[in-house]
RNA sequence: GCUACUGUGGCUCAGAUGGUAGAGCAGCUGAUUCGUAAUCAGCAGGUCAGCGGUUCGAUUCCGCUCAGUAGCUCCA
């Protein structure tokens, strides 16, 4: 019986049945076969060794596809535990998925793992890997199943069994001694896994709940060859270079002091930094049409009642009492911005009011949350609220998506977009939410925007838009977020007068661009690796004389480029030029200016531009319009 | 907050199975005036995170606290 294939590149090509994923790959090409992980068969993702028999579309997986990678690194993680069964009996086994570079396996074990069982266990995964055992794949009764790991004592296993659909079917996997409930795909033997290495242990709770017990997670990653490894460790050494905690303490631009867990300080490098970013908020914000205030960091306590914070946001906030009355410091700035909409009376035809703010916030972060500037207890949004009227709706979110999009393309960024819906913890009915929802939807809908569903992760206020950008590391940090929101001026009866001459309610959308100030420039320190565009860089040009005799001709230059407006500064040190030099380039000083007699004589400069080198002598004058131009146009390096 | 780990001069790190500490860089002083990633010499700088305990004696061992790192939970 013959049926027929066909491949992503719209080919096909007949087999006689029954024959494996394995074997069809191999009627490709032996090359073929020897690099293929696995299959996608009518979409799903299947064992090598999967029979097919009937008309199908096929995609051979190899290391070059996320879902081959997946399974090679889900099979790695079956390794794991086995080594962890070998090694220390009395484990219990959790769940051991791939992730993003590498996969990991929960553990509940009598035995503490520390690094110094790393290599005892690499060794083990090592020599079992090299067994080239088989993943044997079984079909069993839920019975079979639940008996199996009950009579091992495996509750974590037995409680996933029981949590499976009624119709499910119930597999798993065996290699080697260690049997797995496992919905698979895995690699036919463990032969292709050539390289594993252990990353770190961490706790986890069971089910990502923290009513559950603590059980200790071992992560790992593994490669089909070692020089991948070595590869990716190296990326790994790199990257942490550019970690904006590391850089941040090199550049002189902020700092942490135990003083104040969670609350950075800006240091005047980091402080100029700082204001051009706001100074360019500020200026697209007018552009937009938004207009700036600035509301108290501290309010009375009824102001968060009404507001429904204290209610639903009291663990993060900070509180203090002044003449016996609670106040509270503000979380978030929209109560403030409400009590500016509501200082003054507003007609239909003031609507869409967008008020700015560059808001301090404190928020009670639990101490094993922090990290740097990305995750602190104070920060800065760059906040601003849309009063508007309901079918302004669209058109403000659409605007706020655009300016968003504005400020992460002067960048570079790529990012990605989130629409959290309704939590658990919501104020408002669920008419409100489903029609505030929609409205996010239809606007990401109509703009053509990918973006990705997270159940249950909106404000208690309302759903929104989130936009994550990306650090060093691969981790993704929420930036810019678009909020919708019915309900504030729902309980703070904020209104607008219609045309009828009748009150009415308006709508509201809380945004931010950045974010955080500080997480943003956390963002930014890690994209540029320090070496920021020349509009943000604290210093902008360096100058450097030869011998002290240059020093009046340089300092000259200096003056003027300052009068310009340019951050330009003179090393006049007694140092040689090749020391002056490396401080500029590890200060990451966009332009680094160098005179000697020649120069003098020339009345030129020699240019050295951070990242390209020396580029010889230039003309000072237009060397100054080209500097003015590169700030003005604000262009990344 | 939870689990594991870490905490030595401004920075990067060494150190002793317990006898009160070293180096490089940075800083200061002096010499050197030199062509694109570190010139040489000298000086100064530390109650070894804090508090308790064990001990004749603790920075080193133990406990607690604080801070940091990785991850979990939570979130901009």
């Amino acid at each position: 019986m013959s049926f027929k294939v066909t491949f992503p590149d719209g080919n096909t090509k007949d087999f006689v049945a029954p024959v494996t994923i394995g074997e069809i790959a191999d009627g490709i090409s032996h090359k073929l076969a020897k690099i293929a992980l696995g299959g996608m068969v009518n979409g799903k993702i299947k064992d090598l060794n999967t029979k097919v028999d009937q008309d199908a579309e096929l995609k051979i997986l190899t290391w070059d596809d996320d879902e081959g990678k997946t399974i090679f690194r889900h099979s790695s993680s079956h390794i794991l535990a086995e080594a962890v069964q070998n090694l220390f009996p009395g484990t219990k086994f959790g769940i051991g998925p791939a992730i993003k570079d590498g996969f990991y396996y929960d553990f509940d074990s009598p035995h503490v793992f520390t690094e110094d069982d790393f290599e005892k266990i690499e060794k083990e995964m090592a020599r079992l890997a090299q067994g080239k055992s088989v993943f044997e794949k079984s079909v069993i009764s839920r019975a079979e199943a639940l008996k199996y790991f009950e009579d091992l004592g495996e509750i974590y296993k037995v409680e996933l069994i029981n949590d499976l659909p009624e119709d499910a079917e119930i597999t798993t996997y065996k290699q080697g001694d260690f049997l797995d409930l496992c919905a698979g795909p895995h690699l036919p033997s463990t032969e292709k896994i050539k390289a594993m290495k252990i990353m770190s242990i961490a706790g986890a709770y069971w089910r990502g709940s923290e009513k559950n017990k603590m059980l200790q997670r071992i992560y790992a990653t593994s490669f089909p060859k070692k020089t991948q490894l070595d590869e990716y460790l190296n990326l790994l050494e790199e990257a942490k270079k550019r970690d904006h905690r590391k850089l941040g303490q090199e550049l002189e631009l902020f700092t942490m002091m135990e003083e104040g867990p969670g609350f950075p300080f800006f240091l005047p490098k980091g402080m100029i930094l700082r204001n051009e970013l706001e100074n360019y908020w500020r200026e697209i914000h007018t552009k937009a049409g938004y207009a700036e205030i600035k509301t108290p960091v501290m309010l009375n306590r009824c102001l968060w009642e009404q507001s429904g914070h204290w209610q639903n946001y009291k663990d993060n906030m900070y509180f203090t009492q002044i003449d016996d009355v609670d106040f509270a410091i503000k979380p978030m700035n929209c109560p403030g911005s409400i009590l500016v909409y509501k200082n003054s009376l507003h007609s239909y035809r003031d609507l869409p009011i967008r008020m700015g703010e560059l808001g301090l916030v404190h928020r009670h972060e639990k101490s094993g949350a922090l990290h740097g500037l990305m995750r602190v207890r104070c920060f800065t949004q760059d906040d601003a609220h849309i009063f508007m009227l309901p079918e302004q709706i669209k058109d403000e979110i659409k605007g706020v998506i655009s300016l968003i999009d504005e400020v992460y393309s002067l960048f570079g960024f790529e990012y990605h977009l989130e629409l959290s819906t309704k939590p658990e913890k919501a104020m408002g009915s669920d008419d409100i939410w489903e029609m505030a929802t929609t409205a996010l939807r239809e606007a990401l809908d109509e703009e053509n925007l990918a973006y990705q569903i997270n159940e249950g992760d909106g404000a208690f206020y309302g759903p929104k838009i989130d936009f994550h950008l990306t650090d060093c590391l691969g981790r993704t940090w929420q930036c810019g977020t678009i909020q919708l929101d019915f309900l504030m001026p729902e309980k703070f009866d904020i209104n607008y007068i219609g045309e009828d001459g009748e009150k009415h309610r308006p709508v509201m959308i809380h945004r931010v661009a950045f974010g955080s100030i500080e997480r943003f420039i956390g963002i930014l320190t890690e994209h540029f690796g320090g070496a920021f565009p020349t509009w943000l860089c604290p210093v902008q040009v360096r100058l450097m004389s030869i011998t002290d005799k240059q020093l009046p001709y340089i300092e000259a230059i200096c003056k003027k480029m300052q009068a310009k407006g340019i951050r330009a500064e003179v090393d006049a040190r007694n140092e040689k030029i090749g020391y002056k030099i490396r401080e500029s380039q590890t200060m990451k000083i966009p332009y680094s200016l160098v005179a000697g007699d020649k120069e003098m004589e020339n009345e030129t400069i020699a240019l050295r531009r951070l990242g390209k080198g020396d580029l010889g002598a230039v003309n000072v004058d237009e060397l100054i319009e080209n500097i003015i131009s590169e700030i003005k146009e604000r262009k990344n390096p």
